[in-house]
RNA sequence: GGCCCUAUCGUCUAGUGGCCCAGGACGCUGCCCUCUCAAGGCAGAAACACGGGUUCGAGUCCCGUUAGGGCUGCCA
């Protein structure tokens, strides 16, 4: 059996969607389970739909996810280039066989000739489908056009009978080649249609299966066609059902984030986003939701697969963002944190050791009640800066009762004398002082916190205490005492 | 319009003819725990799109309808 090969062929358009993740996670799963390689190649054929920056944004994004590739336009490989626009001479070579072999011909039809086809076509009820115009042009009428100046593009002549797709996941599926127009495999600028160059790039590059988006699937008989009229043997196909938004219509940028970057951005970590794609259109057949990288290769199988599109819903990946954030190993998550929390000017750009004790800490209290980087850093806020208002709620409960100013006193006296200024240290002294005057914990506990942190909820209170430290904490008591008055 | 794919709780899904008056997860509701908020534990509401077949028996097979999606580009 020959190895096996996969490819993600995204086109330089934009960033790295969801979507287009999401087929790059199942290529990349089937590569690592079966120990095959795993192949990054651009289709860059569309000259005037090219961004500058998306090659970066994709290859960034796709490495922040962890899907690493073996050979890519970044790295090399042994088929290389692996952009389309440095391969262009091998596709006009095989347009040539296909032109020779009479299995392809020009056709000078002009895009405006061609819409108004179409319309008209649409307009009577007929299927858009290209006329064929071209197709039997003789000698003598090609070189007229050519002495016209106009330039042909390349269509491939598409024979009668049928074409049965196989695929992976959906089984054979049968389309009637009248439903399929000679399509165009080269365009007159010479450049070779997505058809043409994926063709082959999968046969040169030797990938063995195509794992892709479904919306390939009606595209797959005319790549098949090719592949015949080359006398190439075909990869396998395996089409993924799509992603749809929330309101089940195709995900666009009116739907919210839908950019593997956004999602960095709102402080999701790659794990959760990985875990939650795999999630999406897959299950491992068990009861089992959380899955490390190495779990998820272990647990793939490709026939697992949904065959139907899925919504995708941001409240499961926020759960699985905030499960990881609380399983994670401290110091990854503080790692994480930290550009969530610089970008908040909370800490330095490059905090000392002594620094990075605390914020450790920090981080350790409130990783629990947060989902994401983003909330983590707001969440911390106030260990970091001692400039901050009052919840107003809070205070209407907890400030403006008669004699709070002095149970905040009271309170602050009791911290001056705790020792050792710790978890279990604060405590006692705030638990003899409860005693001392008969009261409920909260009635002492509440205000307190609200005086630390400007807040009615968050870490427990001694948590907080001992992580701000005496001063702190004896500080911002007696400025709350005062505006209690 | 034509062709193709798909159809289980709001969402992601398990289910490959009897184990299903349908299981899990997110979300939601209630209770417990508790200094608050989370977390955690427990409980609950919530689905086989519809109509025909096939079969002793159908969520599971077949047909149709409906709905959603895709393709129908000198985009990929």
């Amino acid at each position: 059996m020959s190895s096996i090969r996969v490819r993600f062929a995204p086109s330089p358009t934009g960033s790295l969607h969801i979507g287009g993740a999401r087929t790059a996670l199942f290529n990349w799963l089937f590569a690592r389970k079966y120990g095959g390689s795993f192949v990054l190649r651009l289709e860059d054929t569309d000259l005037d739909r090219n961004l500058a920056d998306a090659e970066k944004h994709i290859l960034e994004g796709l490495a922040w996810l962890g899907l690493d590739w073996d050979e890519g336009p970044d790295k090399g490989g042994p088929h290389a280039p692996y952009k389309q626009s440095g391969r262009l001479d091998l596709y006009r070579e095989e347009a040539g066989r296909l032109l020779g072999m009479g299995l392809a011909y020009p056709c000078y039809c002009q895009p405006d000739e061609l819409a108004r086809d179409r319309k008209l076509a649409q307009a009577e009820g007929r299927p858009p489908l290209y006329c064929g115009r071209c197709r039997d042009l003789d000698e003598k009428a090609r070189s007229e056009k050519e002495a016209r100046g106009l330039k042909p593009a390349l269509r491939l002549l598409v024979p009668p009978g049928q074409t049965v797709v196989d695929d992976l996941i959906r089984g054979p599926v049968v389309f009637l080649h009248e439903t399929i127009d000679d399509f165009i495999i080269v365009k007159s600028n010479g450049v070779p249609t997505y058809h043409l160059a994926c063709v082959v790039d999968d046969h040169h590059m030797r990938i063995s299966h195509v794992i892709r988006a479904e919306e390939h699937l009606s595209n797959t008989p005319k790549q098949l066609m090719l592949y015949r009229a080359l006398s190439w043997e075909p990869p396998a196909f395996m089409h993924v059902s799509m992603i749809l938004a929330p309101d089940r219509a195709k995900l666009s940028k009116r739907h919210g984030a839908t950019g593997v970057e956004e999602f960095r951005t709102q402080g999701f970590l790659s794990e959760a986003l990985l875990n939650y794609l795999a999630l999406l259109g897959w299950s491992p057949g068990d009861e089992r939701e959380v899955f490390s990288r190495e779990e998820l290769v272990a647990a793939f199988t490709p026939g697992s697969i949904t065959k139907h599109a899925a919504v995708y819903d941001l409240q499961k990946l926020t759960w699985l963002c905030a499960q990881y954030l609380r399983t994670l190993p401290l110091d990854e998550v503080v790692e994480r944190a930290l550009p969530f929390l610089t970008g908040a000017g909370l800490v330095p750009a490059d905090p000392g050791p002594e620094e990075m004790v605390y914020i450790s800490r920090v981080v350790d209290l409130v990783r629990t009640r947060v989902h994401t980087l983003v909330e983590l850093a707001g969440a911390a806020d106030y260990f970091f800066r001692d400039e901050f208002s009052y919840e107003e709620k809070g205070v209407r409960k907890y400030f403006q009762k008669p004699g709070a100013a002095e149970l905040l006193r009271q309170g602050r006296e009791a911290l001056a004398a705790a020792q050792p200024f710790d978890v279990a240290g604060t405590e006692e002294a705030y638990r003899k002082l409860i005693a001392e005057l008969n009261i409920s914990g909260g009635a002492l506990i509440h205000p307190t916190r609200l005086a630390l942190t400007g807040r009615t909820m968050g870490p427990g209170l001694f948590d907080i205490v001992a992580a701000l430290g005496r001063e702190r904490c004896l500080a911002r008591l007696g400025r709350a005492a005062q505006g209690a008055e």
